[in-house]
DNA sequence: ATTGTAAACCAAAACGTTTTGGTTGTCAAT
DNA sequence: ATTGACAACCAAAACGTTTTGGTTTACAAT
């Protein structure tokens, strides 16, 4: 059926160590040899068998990535896009990439281990951390090779590429605050996520910085979803003196909330101020088009994937611990660069557009 | 290190026959032995070496699936509900899923051929599909058991799911023209993708029906993402004489085109219709709501890889087409239930609202 | 003639399983 | 005492590679 590496020795008359050997180019076999068995492999349509090859090397050249996720409707352009980041990558070293979703959890802690214990994976990149992230705490203990996109709680002493959040937020915050606005409010990631920690600590040294007093009211929790962005920014809207700036933890919460003030007939950029965090393409497009914190998550991806990739060929990574400066992408949104029907309109700084 | 089956055998004074049969269950192992197996392996942390077990069974109890791609930033959230669909849904089988993405062409086929012949998945799903598609007819030719999403043209005699695009545009179609509008334009999908034939073909039958002209300047080509829509609808309305409605062949492109259009100042609902396909979490929560064709994606990523793994299985799966019937969502992008600020305000039917 | 060296090759073990085709021992029926 | 049936066990082969530790041959140097 499938031709092996006995077929070849049998067709060339050789043993399986010269043929192997050959396919491989070490220098004890002849030339002529090596020649002779490429061509008949070639010619036979050999491949080698990627399992017999992995038991015995005891590597198998696949690299985990479980998502997590929530709920079945799992929509998010953030972990397309990191995948691609991350496969690519992988595939131009000659890795595998086995993938799944798991909601956080008991579950999602028995996938990692049964790939680990299995032997399916040489190693792990883990994204979205958690405050204490169960995962880490496993892969560690368990002496299994990761790279991490995102930081914890506690102990840094993994390898790991962040985008540094709280800086990001504070240029969000600062920027607003600059635009005039004095009622902020804003729509936190869910607690346990790690980087919820930076995204709100970069808001309130903002706000502590330029004497605003941070009202608990004003700080929603929203669960990164658009839906849940649209619920949050209700809640605010509703307050009986509601915000005249939101800055949401993501894009998609963003557009939520975008929509949920415009349903209301307020218009984002003038009425009332929106912003978001990722620079996911749809904030380009959004009308009017998002203000955001850009993260390159495509290259974000490629970067932890090559840091997992050279530990795992024992190499020491260029760099094993990244922190990404943000940039601030300022668009519509925010009320700067106000535009009525694509004419752009200069809103005057230091001034409060809606009170 | 790691503990094997000859460590059990060691362990317990069985041979590894024994072992091996005591932890399958097999019958002709006495239930003391059995007892004593499986309390010493729990007890020594063993967990089999897939590797070993996939060389010896000859199944590898993974299946791939690889994505096609355009450019580097992909965030379709399309692709993402897709995979979790299908990775769900081979994980409850004890599947694996191998990810990549590819943008279509040699190195895509590339990478089928090589997982294919390195043995390393048991079957592939296919997904997003061209009118000739090389990868089915590879898979088909190499004898590979696989399962599609889409169709092709040509015959049709693999398993496939695929939702009728014909009947969604034609009912999406059919709605504008309902709602009055005879200048209707569409963004269509690259022509070589599968679903762009028959999404076409939907508008293209509702608008002869209602004996409406085709006018080819009104079928714009657009590839799917935001970007794309937004730059098509800008061509569209800068035509001398503008569509009142326009049909985007999926949500992303739909988006596009709303903030091209409200950019101009136009209110879509009101000023211009536009619609969508896939009913993304995205339309839900656009501004306005956005009308479109809801594609139960992760549903059918989980039928098809369902469908896959019975074939794999030596099962004949329950259906082996499928052609889901699509159900038009009716939101305010198109005009009907048209709202102002959170206002629903009827439009009579039968009347054009932008002439 | 012996020794040394290098080139070319290969048998067998190893990786960790499952499966095939047994063997051994016990007990009941003849 | 034989035979048959059954329960319980196991040695060895197989899956397709790579690697270890050789052997053989030829030829040059002593």
């Amino acid at each position: 059926m499938t031709v092996t590496i006995k077929d070849i020795a049998r067709e060339t008359g050789k043993s399986i160590t010269t043929v192997s050997r050959a396919l491989h180019d070490y220098d004890d076999v002849s030339d002529s040899t090596k020649k002779l068995v490429r061509e008949t492999a070639a010619e036979m349509g050999y491949t080698p068998n990627l399992l017999a090859q992995r038991l015995q090397k005891q590597r198998t050249e696949t690299i985990g990535l479980i998502l997590p996720t929530f709920g079945p409707r799992f929509a998010d352009p953030f972990f397309s896009e990191f995948l691609a980041g991350v496969g690519n990558t992988a595939a131009r070293y000659g890795y595998d990439l086995l993938v799944s979703t798991k909601a956080p959890g008991k579950e999602e802690l028995a996938a990692y281990r049964q790939k680990v214990q299995g032997r399916q994976v040489d190693g792990f990149i883990v994204v979205r951390t958690r405050r204490h992230d169960p995962r880490i705490d496993y892969l560690r203990q368990a002496g299994v090779p990761f790279a991490v996109f995102g930081r914890v709680e506690g102990e840094l002493d993994f390898p790991f590429v962040d985008e540094d959040g709280v800086d990001g937020m504070r240029q969000v915050a600062e920027h607003l605050i600059a635009l005039g606005h004095r009622r902020i409010a804003c729509i936190a990631p869910p607690p346990e996520l790690m980087f919820a920690e930076y995204r709100l600590r970069g808001v309130k040294e903002a706000l502590t910085e330029a004497e605003l007093m941070i009202d608990e009211g004003y700080c929603a929790t929203g669960d990164l979803t658009q839906h849940g962005g649209y619920k949050q920014a209700n809640v605010l809207l509703d307050l009986p003196d509601p915000p005249s700036a939101i800055i949401a933890a993501n894009d998609l919460m963003a557009l939520g909330a975008m929509s949920a003030a415009q349903q209301r007939g307020l218009v984002v950029g003038r009425d009332i101020a929106i912003t978001g965090f990722d620079d996911t393409p749809l904030a380009e497009h959004a009308h009017p088009p998002l203000t955001t914190v850009h993260q390159p998550i495509y290259q974000i991806g490629s970067v932890v994937c090559e840091m997992l990739l050279e530990i795992l060929q024992g190499r020491e990574p260029d760099q094993r611990q990244v922190l990404l400066k943000p940039t601030l992408i300022v668009r519509q949104s925010c009320g700067a660069n106000h535009s009525v029907n694509g004419a752009t309109v200069s809103i005057p700084k230091k001034e409060a557009p809606y009170t």
